[in-house]
DNA sequence: TATTTACGTCAACTATATTGACATAAATCT
DNA sequence: AGATTTATGTCAATATAGTTGACGTAAATA
């Protein structure tokens, strides 16, 4: 038995242990003290996923700022400044300094729309979506192993959780994002 | 019927939808795509349920690190600086700055410890511990109302995700927290 | 033609974090 | 008792990520 079975086994044990408490306090999960450990796991568990992330971009010089504009245009590709603003949710001074350096690093490139030639449609470059799929590998092996360890049942549940924490008016906005995204994501 | 109920009954159906759109894709979610679907829908969840006390927090010329201080005070008072900057993840230096404006502020009090003195055991004002209070009510408000939306089945599956989503070393300690927490909350 | 839209840019500023160096008092080890 | 470690505070310089406000330009549109 190896150092990697053995720790398996101890995550596995981990998983049932914690099963079994928040069984057990099932019936307060919809109580003020349930909802406040959620609050807190929610921090917790945000907190330790983009920290994978974040190791790896230190590499490159790279801030979580740079991570997010590299995963949507990997994600999207195509999507202009627009897009990109509204779903980060910043302003585009503050958007422009982080494009920029991407830009100039070969990471990603702008296109002038076809349509509307006043756009600049973003696109990955193979460097960049290189550098966006290990950064990606790293937040979906965490996905994996969790949906690993959760019983059958609980999987599909994360997703439907995730989705109605996300406020009601933007979850068309990010349903649509998501369609867009495995369109894209089929094609190559 | 009200605009409460009509928004209501929007809101299950919305829950409805999506739910048979995760359970379409239950198998593919423990593909990559599914996975990166996940992610995604991570990145929003979080961005929605930290915005809901970012807007609060304005009103009293604080910031989420504020928050994150004053939450944590309040669930686990009596905490020193050495717990605080622990769950935080910060230097010191960086906890100061808030703290300072804190205890200024009259929402954090520091006592001299009892059985170290060299430690500075952080309590809530009855101030601070209003607006912790003000602010946790958004925050499980949102997760009630994902409980309620979510079938009974997936309530539990929530907080062994999230629980999951934790480093693997980081488990114990946020187990213990949670705990303490706990206790700190059901004494008065 | 006039207006709006999509984007870029300069500047000043804020919030949150970092590293490094140094200080102090209390606890603990030898 | 003296040396060391621990818990904390503080000064200084720096980085990152964001903001507001003002202004410019080219292309689409009314």
């Amino acid at each position: 038995m190896n150092d990697l079975s053995t720790r398996k086994i101890a995550e596995l044990a981990e998983a049932v242990a914690w099963r079994r408490a928040a069984t057990e306090m099932a019936a307060t999960t919809t109580s003020d003290e349930g909802a406040l450990e959620l609050v807190e796991l929610f921090f917790f568990a945000y907190r330790d996923f983009v920290g994978d992330a974040d190791r790896l971009l230190e590499n490159y010089g790279f801030g979580r700022a740079h991570h997010r504009v590299l995963h949507f245009v990997s994600r999207r590709p195509g999507l202009a400044i627009a897009g990109l603003l509204e779903i980060l949710r910043i302003t585009k001074q503050s958007l422009n300094r982080v494009l920029k350096q991407l830009l100039e690093a070969g990471f990603v490139e702008a296109r002038e729309g076809v349509l509307d030639r006043r756009q600049r449609l973003l696109y990955p470059t193979p460097q960049g979506a290189k550098l966006a799929r290990d950064l990606a590998a790293l937040q979906t092996a965490r996905f994996l192993k969790v949906m690993d360890e959760l019983p059958p049942a609980a999987r599909g549940a994360a997703s439907e959780f995730l989705f109605a924490m996300i406020d009601y008016d933007e979850r068309e906005r990010v349903r649509a994002h998501l369609a867009c995204a495995k369109a894209a994501g089929a094609a190559p």
